[in-house]
DNA sequence: GATGCATGTGCAACCAGTTGCACATGCATC
DNA sequence: GATGCATGTGCAACTGGTTGCACATGCATC
C-alpha cells in the first residue's frame, strides 16, 4: 500500500537517506529495539553515522509504515517491555537497491577549518586550545578503534568474508583519526613552534 | 534591538551555526554580494563547507537583521544591480567570540561506510564501482587543491602570517583527500584482488 | 522514602539545509 | 527574434536532524 508520497520519496530521495539504510544494515545483522539500536549507534556504526534515540524512533516509525521493518512487543522482567524491530523482505530489497545507487561526494563540514580561516580575526590561543582538544579526541577515538580492531580482527590479512565490510569501515575510521591527528600536529607545529617533546599534551 | 528570540539563538546555538561564521570569515576577508559569496563557497571555502546560493541569501538576510553584516546596492552596467554585504563591528566581535568557543567532535556521515557494512546484503560489483568513482573524485579534488597550493603557497615553509590559517585548511584538505584515496585503494585491494597495475582506473 | 540510574518509548517545537521554482538584466549565438 | 548563458536575488515547501521534554519500570543506594 504505497501512497504517492512514499513513492515520491523512495524515487527521489534515496541517496540522501542514509540513516534509514544504516538502520537497515544494523537490523539485517540482528533484530533490535529502538533503544538497542541507539546504543549500537553510540558504539560501532555511530562512529560513522550519529543518530539520537529520538531520531531513531521517528525513523523506525516511518520505516514500519513503509513496511521496511516490522515490530513485535517483547515482555521482560525487571525492565519495561520493548518493541523489537526486524527487517522485512522489502527492507532487504531496499538495502540491496541502496548498494547499487551511486553515492555523491561526501559533504564535509569542518568547524575547525572555519576557525582556522578566522585566525587573523580571532583568538589564536583559544584556537590552539581547540586544536589540542581535537587532537586528544582523535587520540581517544583512535584508541577505541584500535582496541576493537585487536579484539575482533586480530589478523587483518585473514578477515572472514562476511566481516570484510565492517573491517574496512573500521580501518577507514582509523585512517581518518590518524589523519586528523597528523593535521592537528601540523597546525600546532605552525602555531606553537617549540621543542617537539613539549607537544605531547 | 535584540529581541528575545535573537538572544536565545545567539546564546544557545552559536556552536552549531558555522555557516554564519564561514560567511563572516569570507566577508571579513572581502565584502561581496550573495552571488559572489556563493561562488567563493563553490571555489575555496566550499571545499570545507558547502552552501547553496539560496541558503546563503537566507542566512545573509538573518545576519543583516542581527546587525552582523550590512548591505548597500551597487549599480552595474551590463549586469543586474547587486547588493554588496560587508561585515560590521558586531560581526567582527561575533567572529572573534566564535574562535573562543570550544568545538565539539566533528560529525562525520559516510554513505560509503554504510554501503560497505551492507556488503553482505548488497551488490558487490556496484559497491566496487562506487569506490572507484569515489577514488576518482578524491583524485580530482586533490589535483585542484595541489594546483591551489602550488599557486598561492609555493613555499609552504614560509607562508605569510595572515595566510597561515588558509594554508593550514588547504593542507588539511589535501591530507583528507590523500587519506580518502588510500582508503579507497585499501577497499579495492580487499574486494578486487588482482595485479596492482590494473587498479589505475 | 527519596534520589538517582539504566532501561525503555515517544512527542513537539525548532533549526539547518535542499529542492524547485520565479523573475530580472544584458550579452552572444543560431 | 528566439534561445541560451552568466549574472543577480529571492520565496515556498519540504526533509533530516536537534533539543527539550514527558512518562514508565524496577533496581540500588543514601
Amino acid at each position: 500500500m504505497c501512497n504517492w508520497l512514499h513513492m515520491h520519496r523512495v524515487a527521489y530521495y534515496r541517496a540522501a537517506m542514509a540513516l534509514e539504510h544504516a538502520i537497515l544494515v544494523s537490523l539485517a545483522e540482528r533484530s533490535a529495539s529502538g533503544y538497542e539500536l541507539a546504543r549500537r549507534f553510540d558504539a560501532s556504526i555511530g562512529h560513522f553515522w550519529k543518530a539520537s534515540h529520538q531520531q531513531i524512533y521517528k525513523v523506525l516509525g516511518r520505516m514500519e509504515a513503509d513496511k521496511l521493518v516490522e515490530s513485535h512487543l517483547v515482555a521482560q522482567d525487571g525492565r519495561p517491555d520493548k518493541k523489537v524491530y526486524a527487517i522485512t523482505g522489502e527492507g532487504r530489497d531496499e538495502l540491496a537497491a541502496f548498494t547499487t545507487t551511486p553515492t555523491g561526494p561526501e559533504v564535509l563540514r569542518s568547524d575547525l577549518a572555519v576557525k582556522l580561516r578566522a585566525l587573523p580575526f580571532g583568538d589564536r590561543d583559544a584556537i590552539v586550545a581547540t586544536v589540542r582538544q581535537r587532537r586528544a579526541d582523535h587520540l581517544a577515538t583512535l584508541a577505541g578503534y584500535e582496541a576493537s580492531a585487536a579484539r575482533y580482527y586480530p589478523d587483518p590479512s585473514a578477515v572472514p568474508a562476511e566481516q570484510l565490510g565492517a573491517w574496512l569501515v573500521l580501518s577507514g575510521g582509523m585512517r581518518a583519526e590518524r589523519g586528523g591527528i597528523e593535521w592537528c600536529e601540523e597546525i600546532l607545529q605552525a602555531l606553537v613552534p617549540q621543542a617537539p617533546g613539549e607537544e605531547t599534551r
